[in-house]
DNA sequence: CGCCGTCTTGGCGGCGGCTTCACGCCCGAA
DNA sequence: TTCGGGCGTGAAGCCGCCGCCAAGACGGCG
């Protein structure tokens, strides 16, 4: 099914052969690679079984139609595959409806079969840039640099300013020691507090990070600094 | 009204017949397709009604004059079709306030025809490639930056024109943080405001889009900036 | 040309959370 | 036992951010 394709793999629903042909003919042109569906029910099928870059979606359809489909991709299927909707109608209205069922962007007929391109191309950037930021990942620690999010075990949790710049030195160098030298001037540079504030700032990110969960993951190292690591996990080899 | 036009769709509003006729002929001859309009509230009414690819548009006309059929078609009909603006008088203050009002090139009369078909065609070119026409959405919340149309849970929101940036700009980068320095710079680039207007423009963005709903979509990360994002979907794992 | 509504700007006050710091404890080593 | 290194906790002050508002700018309209 899914041939090697660098500029992606697209389905079409299209019920009007002439309008299928001639989007799917112009996509393969283009060097993508397409599959084709003429009602809705094959759509849905072929959309839940594979995994396209983007779905090129009718919204009048036989046996099932264009906004149905969506919304049991997107609810029953659980894909988040990135959908184009194509629309003979042009009022605010199909367009709401359309987007709230789970399209990602629409079309109206008559259009430009560039723009379709254009968009198509746009949908699958979008796709890629959101898996290319730095997610830093230690067992089931994950700060996200991008949102700068962090969740243990699936669970949101919430850090200070300060809490979140120490956790994002120790994650970039985990699984090494970092001093409290190195942090403390990462952190404050010259201007660094008089009492050495760090150990309450440590305490409380164990308190965040650690404390709600059975195995810790911030470990002191006797007069040589701190690391995050999971200790359980073999060392990379 | 569209027809099946490979060249294009070209609006003339012109209340010289003679001016008029020749464009309009001259492109035709070209295989554009050409409507015609003689004065301003024709001209604006067809041009928000339709899609043209192109507005050639007098300057001087009965009824409305050009600047403020471009003006009204940005403002209130929201359309982003492109303008060559004719005008008779060539002085700097006059295109000045053309490109102010919305228009996207403009011709100084008299001019050679096929110079004025070779601006459209630039326009027309310049248009396809933009892609500047794209579906913004972040949980129920969804930017149509086409139409410049803002709804959440299916309810239409008014944004000031401020704030269409400030949300237009949270949304592309979604969910990424984005750090007050940036988006200052990116609204008012170098002649930023005195005290920090931005907040003000934060907190009215929050009334229109967060307040009205159960959950809060613009969120604060302490000394880093803000962040557009539905916290139920997880970071990318 | 002047009226009027809307948007922008700038200011003020307040609150809540963050940072800092101090005090006391534990534990192992000398 | 004492000392050094590190940890737990709580309190105080400060800073960052927000809510709100009013004056001024701007643009539309009669």
């Amino acid at each position: 099914m899914r041939r090697d394709d660098p500029a992606g793999l697209i389905l079409v629903v299209e019920d009007n052969r002439n309008l299928s042909e001639m989007v799917g003919e112009y996509l393969e042109s283009k060097g993508f690679g397409v599959d084709y569906a003429t009602d809705g029910q094959d759509g849905y099928r072929l959309a839940a079984d594979n995994s396209y870059d983007v779905i090129v979606l009718d919204l009048m359809l036989p046996r099932m139609d264009g906004l149905e489909v969506c919304r049991r991709l997107r609810n029953e299927a659980k894909k988040s595959t990135p959908v184009l909707m194509l629309t003979a109608r042009d009022t605010l209205n199909d367009k709401v409806v359309g987007l709230e069922a789970g399209a990602d962007d629409y079309l109206v007929k008559p259009f430009a079969i560039q723009e379709l391109e254009a968009r198509v191309r746009a949908l699958i950037r979008r796709d890629r840039r959101q898996v290319s930021a730095e997610v830093l990942k230690v067992a089931d620690l994950v700060l996200d640099t991008a949102s700068l999010r962090v969740t243990r075990a699936g669970q949101e949790i919430q850090l200070s300013p300060i809490g979140l710049r120490l956790l994002t030195i120790l994650m970039r160098e985990s699984p090494r020691v970092v001093t409290r030298r190195d942090i403390e001037r990462e952190i404050w540079g010259d201007g660094l507090p008089d009492s050495d504030t760090l150990r309450s700032h440590l305490y409380n990110l164990r308190k965040a990070i650690d404390r709600p969960f059975d195995r810790p993951l911030l470990h002191t190292v006797q007069t040589a600094g701190y690391r995050i690591a999971d200790l359980d996990a073999p060392p990379a080899g």
